[in-house]
DNA sequence: CAGTATACGACCGTTTCTGTCCGCGTTTCA
DNA sequence: TGAAACGCGGACAGAAACGGTCGTATACTG
């Protein structure tokens, strides 16, 4: 049920390792996966789709590998998922397609909608630089709060 | 990926219908099954999880069945994704036991642990009776607002 | 040119999900 | 006292999603 798949954990794992090494201009799929112990080709693959959607910027060739094609404050977990996994839906009913065949006579399609886009919001408030706070060295310095409203 | 399982889905469309119906004494699986299209032997064992859970109570015989336990509004779909699917866990690493094989290495962890006690938290906050909510005639009466803090 | 890297698609084993079947215990009612 | 209606529980099979690998083509560096 409600559960990331690795896919996403992985992409999530690589940003957040692109976002700590900004000085670097690239780092190749090997690099990370090996930083973290992902299988490497899988991990490739992942970063590709993250290409494709624009949340880095590729380069082949000798030092070539990926960078963040914007501030890591600007990317959401929300676009890496759903760059990932396809369109972020809790229910199996998608909007647009085809969905399951008892949509007519479903009474909780509405309510489980805003729930869904609900749950999104708190996705598009997390940013990859929130995933990579440094190490709060004093305590626990809250770093980022967000507000989401619920409405039913 | 961030997908609630049709178990659930269908589990959380009994209650509500049971929500709907307080003044029967008891519906049996097939009775809600028919009212949906959903398979009844399925929905028979997702209502027995329910029971077991003692989110219902069940009764055998003739014009047996389920009923809810306590108040709609006491019963939140945390619990009934929790009874259902079991244990709520965002990611693959379980804190409790056997997880992932690279959660030493791992620096995300954290960071996901929190995201999904938020997202726990907007499921503990909606009810069934929030689902229930009858035909909101004139306009769009919000009917629940709670509020989520999101803490990384 | 040789070496390193991304790009892309085919493929496959495993797991999870969905749904069905069957036999059993319990309650009601005729 | 028995049949019917119902819940209980496990086994199981088909289908889909997931996780991961391989092979090959392409692009860049020096
Ligand atoms: S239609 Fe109702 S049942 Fe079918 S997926 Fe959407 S919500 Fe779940
Ligand atoms: S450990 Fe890191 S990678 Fe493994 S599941 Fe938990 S979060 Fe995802």
């Amino acid at each position: 049920m409600l559960k990331l798949t690795k896919k996403a954990d992985y992409g999530l794992m690589a940003l957040k390792y692109l976002a700590e090494h900004p000085e670097t201009p690239a780092l190749s799929a090997k690099d990370i996966a090996d930083a973290y112990g992902i299988p490497a080709q899988l991990l490739a693959k992942i970063l590709q789709l993250l290409t494709k959607s624009g949340l880095l910027r590729s380069h082949a060739g000798m030092n070539g590998g990926y960078a963040l094609s914007r501030d890591a404050r600007e990317i959401s977990a929300y676009e890496v998922i759903h760059a990932i996994d396809g369109p972020f839906f809790i229910t199996s009913c998608t909007k647009g397609a085809k969905s399951c065949d008892l949509t007519p006579s479903c009474t909780i399609k509405e309510p489980l909608a805003r729930v869904n886009d609900t749950i999104a919001g708190v996705l598009r408030s997390i940013s990859i630089y929130d995933l990579a706070e440094r190490e709060t060295p004093a305590g626990r310095a809250v770093a980022a709060q967000a507000l989401v409203t619920l409405t039913l």
